[in-house]
DNA sequence: CGGGGAATCTTGACACTGACTAGATTACTC
DNA sequence: GAGTAATCTAGTCAGTGTCAAGATTCCCCG
């Protein structure tokens, strides 16, 4: 935990983006300032540019960082319980666990769409997501069928977007994992 | 249609929204500058802030007008079809159809979120939709449950936000409205 | 062990932005 | 038609992203 002051910093990328995380979560995206973060990383307002080339480069970054994250925590939620419902949980619970990844990663306007490790890290995520919502899919309109993995998955992600963004009304429950759990029942609940 | 090159605009805030309104459906609300609206509009830099006092203030206003039409679209569905589903389907296609409002709407942190104006509009959208899918809500789980109609949303606000981020997979119907109605129906549809 | 290339960071500059203030011009009302 | 309010212009300031050139340090190869 040494804070060497010297000419060189050490670990830059690291330091960026954790910073840009907090202000993004506090902020959202659009109040990342490259100059701000050098600011608060202690060194000159170029030298994040010479690690991540430009804004989009830093937020390329994140949102690889993010995906990599989703593809970790729905792949454990399916590892352990093995039940679709806690993987749409799951998917609401990265989100609200890391707001500022979310905020960035399904806007591709805002970095490099076409970033190899960004399309590899969202591949990845893909597949987690899918493998874990295919049992349902199968269960529901066929081994083959889309439309139910989709309606899954919009159900779950428009359940975070809302939440985090605010705009669901009082009244449900303080957990956001538990709120979604009581919401993504009603589409996952199989009955008679 | 005469476009006076007199001192005073005529209809600068309509103007100015307009170009808001294009410049965020091509390149995102962030994309959005108030020297470049006064430019396309042939006024000096500094106009649009008399009007809309700041970049909020401009984007406050399509964020109510946005909320209005969304309201108008849902109340439309509903009276015409009166089908909870073709409710959802209507929001998914106002989105698709409205895509710069859309974009500003559910954003919060780049408007005044408590401006009066703002806030009625929000809530005569949330009675429109209230309104449409309660139906839904007390087939499936009884009449003052709240989980079923945040399902409903939820599920149609993801996959609009998802088909205008463009991460969707392919394959889907081209038209939007179709694919929504593909989708919804695995919530929607009752059997047995 | 030391010299040289590469990685890292600094410094300076440019065009752009949002926001503020003061002043010019036009419209509208009484 | 005069006076007031609405509308728009012009100038300025701090802040930003991005680029180019130079300084400093690390690290590997001889």
């Amino acid at each position: 935990m040494s804070t060497h002051a010297s000419y060189h910093h050490g670990n830059l990328p690291r330091t960026i983006i954790s910073a840009a995380l907090d202000v993004i979560a506090e902020s959202g995206p659009s109040a990342v300032s490259l100059r701000d973060l050098a600011r608060r990383a202690g060194v000159s307002h170029a030298a994040p540019a010479h690690h991540f080339g430009d804004r989009a480069g830093l937020l390329t970054a994140v949102a690889v960082q993010g995906f990599g994250l989703l593809a970790d925590a729905l792949a454990e939620a399916q590892r352990q319980t093995g039940d679709f419902l806690e993987v749409g949980v799951a998917y609401v619970g990265f989100a609200v666990g890391h707001p500022a990844h979310f905020a960035v990663m399904f806007r591709p306007e805002l970095y490099r769409a076409d970033d190899p490790e960004l399309i590899a890290a969202k591949a990845r995520a893909g597949e987690s997501l899918y493998r874990g919502v295919a049992p349902f899919s199968a269960s529901e309109s066929g081994p083959d069928s889309p439309e139910a993995a989709l309606a899954a998955w919009s159900l779950v992600h428009g359940f975070a977007t809302l939440w985090l963004s605010g705009n669901l009304p009082a009244g449900l429950p303080a957990d956001p994992r538990q709120a979604a759990r009581g919401v993504a029942s009603v589409l996952f609940s199989r009955r008679g």
